[in-house]
DNA sequence: CTTTGGATCGTCT
DNA sequence: GACGATCCAAAGG
């Protein structure tokens, strides 16, 4: 079979895929695609969130008002708001009333890079697009309005309507995964649930952690 | 190249 | 009332 024959096809996620525990589906997600109409995103960079029995994450403490979305169903789309001005998106995971959530952390463009430059302007270079959690929101117009979004409802209908869904084209996540702790958090500050494709490029703050060893 | 500090507001205490 | 699961421009070497 020729290469021509293998052409990657796009087919959406199932929620079986993210059911499992957090800390396994975060790094299956590496590789995997963040897709809204034409701007198509490959995952390279994800954290681990583990719900109640995670000092770090929102849930923490139990529900509230905002972290509602994460203690539904797996392939769930938790965002939230922070730092005044930016928004953050997850993929829910685990059972029903168990908070485990994967935040995005860092995409490499793979298709609608004009529409993702649209989104963000002032930005010089592709590979500054989708390098961080906050900007891949931006690049792909992800705001608290899309908090709840089910994600596994891929297929023609949503890439008609412009929805958001994950997808898999058959490239398989890293055999041997970066993983390090977590980014910009005070509590749990060690535990290494940050997963990231080795060498990517596109994995936030990549020079820096590259040059102290990580 | 690296470091510093400002922006800005929803959320929970 | 304090504090972010951040980003960027500006200033300094």
């Amino acid at each position: 079979v020729g290469a021509a024959a293998r052409v990657a096809r796009r087919v959406p996620l199932r929620r079986r895929a993210l059911a499992g525990e957090v800390l396994d589906v975060a790094p299956s997600l590496l590789n995997k695609l963040v897709v809204r109409g034409e701007r198509v995103g490959r995952i390279v960079e994800v954290e681990a969130y583990r719900g109640e029995s995670d000092p770090a994450s929102h849930a923490f403490g139990g529900p509230t008002r905002r972290n509602a979305t994460m203690f539904g169903p797996a392939g769930g789309l938790y965002v939230y708001f922070t730092y005044g001005m930016h928004w953050c998106a997850n993929v829910v995971c685990g059972p029903v009333g168990v908070a485990q959530a994967v935040l995005l952390r860092a995409l490499a463009p793979v298709a609608g890079i004009e529409a993702m430059r649209r989104a963000r302007s002032a930005v010089a270079r592709d590979v500054d697009l989708a390098n961080g959690p906050a900007k891949l929101c931006q690049a792909f117009s992800i705001t608290g309005t899309d908090d709840g979004t089910d994600l596994v409802a891929g297929g023609p209908r949503a890439d008609q309507a412009g929805r958001l869904y994950l997808a898999e084209d058959g490239v398989p996540p890293p055999p041997v995964p970066g993983q390090g702790p977590r980014v910009g958090i005070s509590r749990a500050a060690d535990w290494p649930w940050r997963f990231w494709v080795p060498e990517d490029p596109h994995v936030s703050g990549a020079r820096r952690w590259r040059r102290s060893g990580r």
